[in-house]
DNA sequence: ATCGAATTTGAGACCGGTCTCACAACCAAA
DNA sequence: TTTGGTTGTGAGACCGGTCTCAAATTCGAT
């Protein structure tokens, strides 16, 4: 701490000594506020031009109360519907001058807090969160009470009237689970990376993600529909990319009572499942069908093709973005919820149940 | 403008007043500096813990000149290669309790340039950069020059002595393309998002990226060596998602004399690639080849597998982090110049040269 | 009991901006 | 010429911390 590398920096003080005019004057033409005549402008400009200053955007927040930027904090970048939410995010935080601190939370509510904390000390002017888990959102409704404006991203939380942005996810998953059953299949498995506290029972209430629960709420009611019982107990939890879900999704295909149809529930653990099905010496459609939720762009190129959950991933950034955005300027409207639909690519990944025999086919 | 919205927060001196001492001393505990007998601390602890004290970063940064966060310029987080790379970033500076502030450049130097702009004015500590333009780093050199320590991610400016970490691109682009020249392949195209300032005429100078410049050398390499002549009219800049690039491929591929071999500087022109070949009704290897730079997640699972030159993209980012935080703690080493290995994974897409008949194999 | 040294504390300047307020200068209308 | 309203400018407080410096206190050793 013994370190300070004063960079000696040019300040109004400077340019208005050269400028000859007083602090208060100077300031004024460089922040862009109050009236000062022509001539004195334009000798302030100079002054500064030539000693080359620039602000201190630091020393301006700290009056103003506002640091121009904003706090964004998603479970993990690397995951290409959260880097593709992110641009859509910047792109229009850069179209208001406004710029994004990124903070990762590695779906851990620990870090989500400590990042949520950090990112409000450093005075973010609003905060995009995707809750880790919605069993703990004490944070968050301390976040929304405050003067910091919170929204949130892909997840929603009933209890927290915040901005919202989502997707249809209960339908979605009821519309691509359906189609799954129509192709006679009975036993499908649903495959998550979220992680579940306690054990499922079948009780809806202990799924942390509000998006994971919706999208389960969808493919139990088209099985439900479908007269298939039990289909809870083919949803797994915990799949991604650790050595141990690996080889739990290996199990799983290798069982003989094997599902014969699969929804992913993002693109990263449909990869593997993808993999997996391969290492098993499965063919996608004949032996098992598979349908998940993102448009990842790999999805397009596979043999067979995925069918897929289109998500207006980049739009569903921009729009958080751009409601924060507008309560920050003083918006006061109470706060949305905006569900954006998605559509169902149909691709190449779906065939009829191996349990149906051919000639049952109508 | 007019909307202060005053959350009137906690300051030191509302705790200095609750527990009834200077500001001075209530600082002092609260920012962990000084010294401050027992009693005194706990009664200003647990002051600040009734009052929720929080410190306002800002405020802390203005006197100390430190924010304590790190600015990172990437040309495109949506591009894989670059979500990976800033994972591996801000893993490193969470690690140092140092947040990463990102912004986009969209492969632009005005929006690069602004961008760093924007950044020191916030008083980044210091500053990540992959360079749009090996042509205009006056503005590079300028960061270079002020006291924020500066360093380059994935591409090197030779006149710019900071800390810079690499890949061996040219290396790695020989040994790719050899295993091409080594299959027969002599007419070999390169595709490169990167555009293109004036025309090549085979002048690498022209180049704007450092890395995409060492590949192409390194390309050329090979071809020298396997008596190929003329492949520089086989390189294309600016391919990429756009529709006209996407034109400029199947075009490409449609011509008479169409390369039998394609390596492509990344995984997103290769995806483009990858499915116009498929489009055009080529096989892979059989008609032709495909290597590509960046082994992302899809490489491994399309038919064929894709032959990628795997670059450590997370060990790039995180180096870079950790050489910036290290200077950043006051070394003052002369800047280094890392460069990392690539290592080739052969799968299945590089095939003997349709041009040469079949029983000519030895 | 006495003195010097070490420790603890408080007062106030400072960082680099913004912004309020008072004063001066200017202009047009009365 | 006086009056009143605008406009331009400067002095200085302020934001919420850090940090210097000197005064006050404590302490051990003589």
């Amino acid at each position: 701490m013994k370190r300070p590398p004063k960079a000696p920096s040019i300040t109004v003080s400077d340019v208005a000594r050269r400028a000859k005019v007083s602090k208060a004057t100077a300031a004024r033409v460089l922040g862009g506020y109050g009236r000062v005549s022509k001539t004195v402008r334009t000798a302030v400009l100079e002054a500064a031009k030539v000693l080359d200053y620039r602000p201190n955007e630091l020393a301006r927040s700290m009056t103003t109360g506002r640091s121009g930027s904003i706090g964004v904090v998603v479970g993990d970048i690397e995951n290409p519907f959260f880097s593709l939410a992110v641009r859509g995010i910047s792109d229009a935080a850069r179209l208001s001058g406004i710029n994004v601190i990124l903070a990762n939370s590695g779906e851990q509510v620990e870090a989500e807090k400590s990042a949520i904390r950090v990112l409000m000390a450093k005075q973010v002017d609003g905060l995009i969160v995707t809750p880790a888990q919605s069993g703990e959102i004490a944070h968050l409704v301390e976040v929304a009470r405050s003067a910091c404006p919170l929204a949130l991203l892909d997840r929603a939380q009933p209890d927290l009237d915040v901005d919202t942005v989502t997707v249809d996810d209960r339908d979605a998953a009821l519309r691509a689970t359906r189609i799954l059953t129509r192709a006679g299949h009975t036993r499908i498995g649903y495959l998550t990376a979220a992680e579940l506290s306690g054990d499922f029972c079948g009780s809806d209430s202990k799924i942390n993600t509000s998006s994971v629960r919706e999208r389960i709420l969808g493919f139990l009611d088209a099985c439900r529909e479908a007269g298939i019982e039990g289909a809870e107990r083919n949803i797994h939890f915990g799949a991604g990319r650790s050595e141990r879900s690996l080889a739990a999704t290996h199990t799983l295909l290798e069982r003989s009572d094997r599902p014969t149809a699969i929804l992913a529930s993002d693109s990263v653990v449909a990869l593997e499942v993808f993999k997996a099905i391969r290492e098993c010496g499965l063919r996608i459609p004949q032996d098992i069908s598979l349908i998940t939720f993102h448009d990842a762009d790999w999805t397009s190129v596979t043999t067979p093709p995925i069918t897929v959950v289109d998500q207006p991933v980049y739009a569903l950034g921009k729009c958080v973005a751009e409601l924060l955005i507008r309560r920050l300027k003083g918006d006061d409207r109470p706060p949305e919820r905006v569900v954006m639909p998605t559509r169902i690519i149909e691709r190449m990944s779906v065939g009829q149940s191996p349990d149906i025999p051919r000639q049952a086919i109508s």
